[in-house]
This record gives structure tokens, C-alpha cells and sequence, in this order.
DNA sequence: CGAAATTTTGATCACGTTCAACTTCAGTGG
DNA sequence: CCACTGAAGTTGAACGTGATCAAAATTTCG
């Protein structure tokens, strides 16, 4: 996993680890649900291909979308830890996935710790995603949202070797792209027109160009994180654990 | 530490290593910032009394909080995990933390997995948290957030054992609730007094009382969550610990 | 007690919603 | 090949929630 990889030194005996839990590839067709809120769901899963997003629906029937999930996210973070699902993942494309149960991963983390602390950036990752997401809507207005949106998008889909350094295709629809930021749908594409207008980007096809990168890091308020390493245990450490 | 003890059985061996890694309690006094963005913080702190907000705030002055940090929380969640903390802290009230180093937790997780896992459930829980709260701005009424918050808080605090059944003290100002909830103040307050009229809670000082649980929950959209807690080590895995 | 912070109230205004219609495009079957 | 369908994108007009600004009332605290 080469998400995995960034983040903690594996040994080969870890790695083989981790290979003998992942069960066999799924593939998931598009607009399937792969989490349903209220269910539980005990997996840990990596897009491998394909987006998916997690939201939640209120009784008055509108949708959040917490996030979209590209390729190198997880399934089942927060979800697979309680009792029941608190939110729904859906996948917005055809996907590809390769998970393990989520006991079998602890069980495994057991013997090797590593395997816990990977899990605990893991998830600290996703804590601070989710919190980049509440400045968004809580305090930005609605062009400077979509410009992050976009900007994040992008970032995150370089990280998985999926964009250029200026330009992706963009797989969601501007439905979902509202209902991630908190808007309406004519007002999202309203605000991507402004941007288009003002030569932010350009769109053709579903690919999108950010031809003033700069000039949209600073209308966004963007910037990008960077997760530090896990320590690697010390030479003391090492011995107590061999 | 009670909020530990809630989601893993720790053994006699566990607690004291815990013990041994915390330093003596710090206490900081009002409106002093804990973390500072955009400087390294490398503490993991447990908030034994008080109360404390996170936060960023963006270049055009406005803040946004992304959650209130109340006894039994901890500070250093996400922030310590990257080269430079993304959100600042600061102190709402004068406070009383107990905490230790990053790195000295993380040496301990590599001789007691355990400790690793649950810093894991920690991490998860403060996303779940975040999530919760994006839906909060993203898709509900002014009312429903101030409700929701309200709810939230007294739900927390009672895990703290801070509250009564209906009741509990606010220590916040509706300056930092309008910054949480993506509000202007003045509106908060409007929102407050309608949740007055409405016989929904009653405040005489600081004290809230939720004088209608039932309806304020419906209101709000609320639903308590509950992480489930960490599996135990197999016996076989006992064995290849020991 | 005086100063500062917080809460409350009012008037005006703007951002973004809502609703509705229309366009475009891909896919499907006659 | 065209007609039909449904999903997605685009545009416009009216409306409403919540922001903004300002000032008064109240509480907290030095």
C-alpha cells in the first residue's frame, strides 16, 4: 500500500503482513452504497479506483457529503469503529477496492504496532481533512469554497498520481459538488462560471485547468498539509520488541 | 484516565506505564493559546478542568472554531501529528492538563500495542466529531445549530460528569458559539431567546437547563454516538505479547 | 466604582436559496 | 436515424435567512 508507505518505514515482514490480510479485489458499480448508515460496517478498505463520498441525510431530506474519497482513501474510517455506521458511503463511480476486516487488522496490530500507530495517522489524517472542511463552510464565502474544492480536489488526486501539477478531470457532478459545500446546485455553478470568467480556470470536457494556480491558492485561503512521519521506535525499543 | 479506561480494558501493567509518561498537571490561565498554528506542538494533553477551543483563522479576520474542547478531550489531536500545527488552541478558561510527549507515547505503543490502538480510537472519535459538525453548518437552519450545540455540549459534559440529566453549566460566550456554528453573534442571541419563547431551554445565570430534551433533540437532528469499544488481544495473541 | 466584555435589540442589506424553465448531452429503443 | 428518456448543466426572477452595522443595556471584573 503505498499510501501506507508515506507515512511509516514497513519492514518486508510488515508489509507481508499487511498483504496476507487484504482480502481479493471488489468491484463496486456506480451509485451503489457501500456503507448504509445505521449498519454496521466492520471493514477497512482502500480506493484503489474510482470516488466515492460519505454524507449523511437529514430528515428534512438535504445530503452533507463529509468528503469525497479518491483513490488511497479508507473506507470504514470513522464508520467501521462504532457500533453502528454514522454515515453512508456511496460510490459515484464504477470503483475497485481491496479491504480486510477491521478485527483482523487489530489483530495483526497486536503483534505488530506499527500497524496501530499507521492506523492512528490514518485517522488523524482524516480528523484534520474533516476540520480543513468545517473552515470551509463555516467561514468562507461560496466562490471561495468552490475554488477550494477544486484546489483540494486536486491535491489530493496529484497525491495519488492522478492530475497533472495544474490539471484533473473532475469525476463529480456540480449536484455533488454541492452538496459537499453546503450550496445549492445553480449557485455552485454560477460561482464556477465567475471563476471560469475571471480565468481561475478552464473547463473542457470534464477536465479542469487551473490555469492562475497561485491567484487561486490565495482567493481559497488554500494551503496545503503535510502529515510528519511516525518515529521509528528507538534501537531499546527494537530489542524489546524482537 | 477515565476516558481510556471507557474504551479499552487496560491492565495494571498498562495504566501504570500510562502513568509513568505524565507529566505533572500544567495549569494556563484564560485566553492563553495552548497551540499556536503554524508552530510545531508535540504534546499530547488531556484537559482535566476547563475549557478550550480550536481554531484557524482566516486572512479576511474571521474565525472559525472547529470544536470545543471540554475535560476528558485532548489537545495535540491532530495538530501534534504534523510538522506545524494546522489549528491553534486556546484557553477559554483558566485550565488544568495533564499530558505527555508524542514521542514518548509512541515509544510506549511500540512495547504496548494497546496504547497505540487507543490513540487510534481517540483520533477516530475527534473525526467523528468534525464530521458531525460539518453536517452541523453545512445543512442545518441557524436554530437547529444552536440547538444542536447545545445538545452536543450537555452530552459530553455528562460524560465528563459535568452535567446533570437536563441541565449544565455554559461556560462559553455566544461570541465563541456564533464562531463555532458559522454565525454572527447577534444572530446567535436572536436564536437563543427564540429557543426561550419556544420553552425549549430555560438560563438563569450560566445554567442551561434543557427544559424539553425531547423536542430540542427532534429539532436538532440530534443522535448521541457511541464508539464501540477495542477488541481484546485473542488468547493466541496474548501468548506471542508476553 | 469605572472599564471592559458580553448580551440584547433594531434597521438595512446582501448573499445565496428556491423554483421554474430551458439547454445540452449520452444512452436506448423504435 | 430519429425520437425518447433521464441526468447534468445553465439561466433568470423573486424571496428569505442571516449578515452587518450601530447603539443600548447588562454583566463581569480589575
Amino acid at each position: 500500500m503505498a499510501r501506507l508507505r508515506r507515512l511509516v518505514d514497513l519492514t518486508a515482514a510488515d508489509t507481508d503482513a499487511v498483504r496476507s490480510l487484504i482480502a481479493a479485489e471488489t468491484h463496486i458499480e456506480k451509485r451503489r452504497d457501500l456503507v448504509v448508515s445505521g449498519y454496521q460496517y466492520s471493514k477497512l478498505s482502500f480506493v484503489k479506483d474510482g470516488v466515492a463520498a460519505r454524507y449523511k441525510v437529514l430528515r428534512n431530506g438535504k445530503r452533507q457529503i463529509i468528503n469525497v474519497l479518491v483513490p488511497g482513501d479508507v473506507i470504514g474510517l470513522p464508520g467501521s469503529f462504532f457500533d453502528q455506521a454514522t454515515f453512508s458511503v456511496i460510490a459515484l463511480s464504477d470503483m475497485t477496492l481491496e479491504g480486510c476486516s477491521l478485527d483482523a487488522f487489530i489483530a495483526a496490530s497486536y503483534r505488530r504496532p506499527k500497524l496501530a500507530l499507521a492506523l492512528s495517522w490514518l485517522a488523524v489524517h482524516e480528523a484534520a481533512t474533516y476540520a480543513e472542511r468545517v473552515v470551509d463552510i463555516g467561514r468562507r464565502t461560496a466562490l471561495e469554497r468552490v475554488a477550494h474544492f477544486l484546489l483540494e480536489i486536486h491535491a489530493r488526486l496529484k497525491l495519488a498520481g492522478r492530475a497533472t501539477d495544474t490539471g484533473f478531470e473532475l469525476l463529480v457532478s456540480q449536484e455533488v459538488m454541492s452538496d459537499a459545500l453546503g450550496l445549492s446546485v445553480p449557485h455552485v455553478n454560477r460561482m464556477l462560471a465567475k471563476l471560469r470568467n475571471d480565468g481561475m480556470i478552464s473547463v473542457s470536457d470534464r477536465r479542469v485547468e487551473l490555469t492562475s494556480l497561485q491567484a487561486m491558492q490565495v482567493l481559497a485561503h488554500f494551503q496545503p498539509v503535510k502529515l510528519s512521519r511516525i518515529p521509528e521506535p528507538t534501537a531499546r525499543e527494537r530489542e524489546l520488541i524482537a
